[in-house]
DNA sequence: ATGAAAGCGCTAACAT
DNA sequence: ATGTTAGCGCTTTCAT
């Protein structure tokens, strides 16, 4: 038979009541009973029943909080949407969303949103913007005040978020490299296009890439790191440059920035199909480039499943208590050809 | 406010059990009482409450019937490990497992199977065996009595399945096509290696890559089609041949077989690193060979996905009476280099 | 053919 | 500090 709370309060000689007390860490008990019921439940392996509680939490449903950038912002469109698929999933179960949408350069914005969210009696909050110290300190807020953060897609370090998660930044560059060493097998020179070399995240997959290309076997030279800052304009003009310095470039890695923009550059020096490129993410110029066959592979990790994963996780630790497996929670690392489209 | 079988009941005029008689579809209810209530139904867009429906299901589970291969064929394992996750959310939701083993060259066994579990009672089943004309009828017995049934990894074409699970066989054939072309651009001699031709599953990914080596652009030259019938001998023995015939032989597409006998063939001509493979799945063979660097690229449809999606949808169909999206349902076509393991 | 009521396991408001 | 009880929305049994 499953064990239920009753049976608990059975064996305890107490009413339900209590056992939901001290099983859910509500006051007013004393020690010497909450003792003796967290171990008869332990005894049993008491498991609390999902159904039953998302029941009973119909009358007041669970909040979520949300916080990430605004929806023009194409990328998270595919978040979106994985969450939006956890949600679906987790309705019935008494769970509601509240979205913030804030800028990401401002991180006031972002820490805001969290007091806000706490102070409405979120049971948990999901979000997304840089990195501060200001996000920090109110991550960690929430935290105290007993209301779990999970961080997606650009984590905050150091902050006690419960967990993060989001891409591998330095296996996406690692498995770069190993394309660009499968296509490339004679010596030949590459380069590293990425947003800035700033910011950690933008930096992670210049290593990965590097580190691929250390790597035994390869004979690869990465002959720049062209900082585009994710611009078309800044992106076009370097590149345009060193197409122009290196007439016998074969490769192109786009760790980070505006894939039209690397498009258009080899366009304009005709050296379609005669130069390798990799880039990252599945959004419109991305896939536009696969299918002229002008990119030959980008490395995907799965936005929507990371929308997904983070809702799950936040639910499953705030409805059944269950810690995350691990404090970084990556998703996989995939690699799409136009013919995989 | 959401719409409950109370509120439908009160405007009908009627009591919860009979709504509950006709939102089930069970008889003894009034032809004109069941239209008056479907129709509130419908005008208030009524959506039963999983929890509760759980809820009130605990006493007696819903039973979902499994039937596959025996566990010591490797593949499965993903398979099942998929299964076992979508099992671990539903538990709380009502939702039992009833595994049969059966042999899958002998299809009696698994069309007894079927029958088996509709007597005794199941709510759905999910079945994975050979294609066949019992089989066939043994699904269709299934459907006519009420019991759906969701095949995964290899269909049942022409059977009143609810729907199909698995791979896109052409896909992963095209895929392969053109990761060739990608790391083999001049004119190049490839070997095709399959089970037996005479299998619809094992010609599809033939197919696919022909298809592929037909587009645009392909330089490639598929010099012969190799059946290994699936065993290390047969494999290794017709490959060994070819790579003695071709001594320029630049590619290696193993659609199916024995990967261990590829790897060991490249080794035995001293081939390594030379000649680009190109196979499927990531079976401990593949990954050795990936990470020996003899095998390029590994393509992988997800089978632990597969597992997931076939008991969600046979679960969404039969607590929530959603229809399936497709006939089909395709899982992911997944890329793996080694830098991705 | 239909209604009434008990119960699934848990929460929360109200008593004591 | 602890017990009692009334739901949460649906299913099912027993009356009528």
């Amino acid at each position: 038979m499953t064990v239920t709370i009753r049976e608990i309060a059975r064996r305890a000689g107490v009413s339900r009541g209590t056992v939901d007390r001290v099983l859910n860490g509500r006051p007013g008990v004393k020690p010497n009973v909450r003792d003796r019921i967290l171990e008869i439940a332990n005894e049993l392996h008491y498991v609390p029943n999902l159904a039953a509680k998302a029941l009973a939490y119909q009358k007041k449903p669970i909040v979520f909080g949300i916080v990430m950038p605004p929806k023009d912002i194409q990328f998270f469109e595919f978040i979106r949407s994985g969450i939006g698929a956890a949600a679906e999933e987790l309705k019935d179960l008494g769970v509601r969303l509240d979205y913030r949408y804030v800028d990401n350069e401002r991180p006031d914005e972002g820490a805001a949103a969290i007091r806000e969210l706490v102070e409405a009696g979120a049971s948990g909050i999901l979000f997304s913007v840089m990195d501060d110290e200001l996000i920090r300190a109110s991550i960690d807020f929430a935290a105290e005040r007993g209301v779990p953060v999970v961080t997606f897609n650009s984590d905050v370090e150091g902050s006690k978020r419960l967990c993060f998660v989001g891409q591998d930044l330095r296996k996406s560059g690692l498995v770069a490299a190993g394309l660009m060493n499968r296509v490339l097998r004679e010596e030949a020179k590459v380069v590293i296009v990425t947003g800035s070399l700033k910011f950690h995240a933008h930096r992670s997959r210049v290593e990965g890439f590097r580190q691929g290309l250390a790597e035994g076997g390869s004979r690869l030279e990465a002959v720049a790191v062209i900082e585009g800052f994710d611009r078309y304009a800044d992106t076009f003009e370097r590149l345009d440059r060193v197409l122009a310095e290196h007439p016998d470039l074969a490769g192109i890695y786009m760790a980070t920035g505006d894939v039209a923009a690397c498009v258009d550059a080899i366009k304009r020096h005709g050296r379609e199909g005669r130069i390798r490129v990799v880039c990252n993410d599945l959004l419109p110029a991305a896939e536009q480039g696969l299918r002229e066959r002008i990119i030959d592979f980008t490395i995907v990790q799965n936005p929507e499943r990371q929308g997904y994963l983070s809702l799950r996780i936040l639910f499953d630790h705030v409805f059944s208590g269950k810690q995350p497996e691990a404090e970084h929670h990556f998703t996989e690392t995939h690699i799409y050809i136009p013919e995989s489209l």
